[in-house]
DNA sequence: ATCTTTATTGCACCTGGTCGCAATTATACA
DNA sequence: TGTATAATTGCGACCAGGTGCAATAAAGAT
């Protein structure tokens, strides 16, 4: 769903700068840094604020409409469309590996039981230490 | 275990600041903010520089004596020794629930199995939406 | 006890992200 | 269409945390 109706649900207001970030959340690689929002945001639009560009990306991640997950040292915000998956990170050397979503599932279900508690699993990032890192010690 | 036996057995060097910031994190509650750290670490030895600090934290992270976790817009440190339990925080009201640390076994156990990743939850941060937060919708 | 090597520290500076506040603008309503 | 009002923006200052580099100090060898 758009970002832009979710926004009007709430009874935001909608601002150029405001459809200018959704339109880039909802094109292409689905995955996209700050900063990278922000260069696209101020190339449509320029003079944009960075302080306008974080708060409504923090606006938009309360609706419920962008997940951002912090991945190796960079935080990443994607679109709610975008399929799911998670990451393990290794701790010691950094290397990345995707992980299926279906290894969350039972994990939503129990939180959800005994604690009341929603959570839904997007982009999650494990920390861990990989086989190789395991092997060195 | 100290964690300046694990520093010596990695061939790292034994100054007085680590030293320091061992101690404060053997000490006490178990849980550090940055901040508390520096702070501490500066009243005992003045002119402790604070990038040294978030250097050895670092190491201390890597060496796995140190757990580091977000907890409400707060990055904390805390000590190895201490026990685990994990953390489900609302991302719409920010209130933050103790959860059982049994509900995240099956998890560990099954990433190891199927990723070979060895993760050891402590401390997790678990995003999600409370009930009441829920109800409001 | 001194020397050598290599890790570590302190420093100055940078970067990403946040905040308070005054100016602006989207929206609802007359 | 014009006006009132509350949300939003842009600005500048600010903060936490990180980085490159030259100076320093720990540890092992002599």
């Amino acid at each position: 769903m758009s970002c832009i109706t979710t926004l009007k649900e709430k009874g935001l207001k909608i601002t150029p700068q405001r459809i200018l970030i959704a339109d880039v959340l909802h094109d292409g690689k689905g995955q996209y840094t700050a900063a990278e929002i922000i260069e696209h945001v101020q190339s449509k639009m320029p003079g944009v604020n960075k302080s306008t560009i974080y708060r409504n990306l923090d606006i938009l991640e309360q609706a419920g409409c962008v997940y951002k997950s912090e991945l190796d040292h960079e935080v990443v915000y994607h679109h709610d469309d975008h399929g799911h998956h998670h990451h393990l990170k290794c701790v010691q050397c950094g290397k990345v590996v995707d992980c299926d979503e279906t290894l969350l599932a039972p994990l939503e279900d129990s939180v959800q039981k005994k604690y009341k508690f929603r959570v839904d699993f997007k982009h999650l990032v494990i920390d861990g230490i990989c086989q190789d890192c395991l092997k060195l010690k």
